[in-house]
DNA sequence: TCCTTATGTACAA
DNA sequence: TGTACCTAAGGAC
């Protein structure tokens, strides 16, 4: 599940049920277990997400870094916790709620310095207060990179990912391969301002969803899709399928060991 | 039951 | 550019 906006998601459902109580806190599987003794029954008081890294605080500055990589999943349910299977890294159960993180990349202790460094070299996130998209768009507009890859560099933009990647660059027209700096003014405002509606509407929702209401299964009657990642789509691994705008095939291709969709009819420059 | 795949990133060569 | 890492689901047999 992980782009930005599940994060995000994580920070607001991690603080419902867990902010200002002491919970347990416990690695059943065992690679988290020293940090996880130290903060048993600390309180939690503070939950951040910048881009796809999330942030739990106990007491004054002990933080918990979490960033799921490809695999991680968590997973909240209600007291009594049922006995942890062997993957769970991180546990905290509280008398009325508990949340499981199985499979993260990073699951670490941290103090506010290395948090600061993380903020540091992660570029603006759209759905962050204090973003500044001209920070991002100074790097995108000097740069020969692709804005496919451009899109996905965590430096640059933070919380994009495959799927917003793809979703964003088709409702714009544009041409994934073109280079970053022959993208105007214009059209990163226009890219930008897309990317806070769509990632506040996945936050809210809990899933991707990016097909206009006109374009929508409602609206044209042919079958809804909603695979794995939850949501309504243009050109997200929809490989040799008919395109919803020009009926032209989707195209898929590996760039930078990642799959890229895209309508080469709809996005040419 | 095995194989592939996945919304990610870091590091080596 | 390739590979390693972490987990689970779905599909092929």
């Amino acid at each position: 599940m992980p782009e930005g906006h599940t994060i995000h998601r994580l920070a607001q459902d991690y603080a419902a049920a867990f902010l200002r109580t002491a919970p347990h806190v416990t690695s059943p599987q065992g690679k988290f277990s020293d940090a996880a003794a130290l903060l048993d029954r600390a309180e939690l008081t503070d939950t951040e997400a910048h881009g796809k890294h999330l942030f739990l605080r106990f007491r004054e500055a002990d933080w918990i870094h979490i960033h799921l990589g490809l695999f991680g999943k968590v997973n909240f349910g209600d007291a009594p916790a049922p006995p942890a299977t062997d993957t769970v890294r991180l546990r905290l159960a509280n008398s009325a709620s508990y949340v499981d993180l199985r499979g993260p990349t990073t699951c670490a202790l941290i103090t506010d310095t290395e948090k600061q460094a993380i903020h540091d070299r992660l570029g603006p996130d759209p759905l962050r207060e204090d973003a500044d998209d001209q920070t991002a768009y100074a790097r995108v507009s000097r740069s020969r990179t692709t804005i496919a890859a451009l899109l996905m560099d965590q430096k640059v933009i933070a919380g994009v990912g495959n799927v917003y990647r793809a979703e964003v660059l088709f409702r714009h027209g544009i041409d994934p391969y073109r280079p970053g700096r022959d993208i105007t003014p214009t059209e990163w405002d226009a890219l930008w301002s897309d990317l806070v509606a769509l990632m506040r509407e996945g936050v809210r929702n809990n899933r991707i969803d990016t097909v206009r209401p006109e374009h929508t299964p409602e609206a044209t009657g042919r079958p809804p899709r909603v695979d794995d990642h939850g949501g309504e789509v243009y050109v997200y691994r929809r490989a040799n399928l008919p395109c919803h705008l020009c009926g032209g095939e989707i195209r898929a291709a590996a760039l930078a060991a990642r799959n890229l969709f895209w309508c080469p009819i709809c996005q040419r420059d």
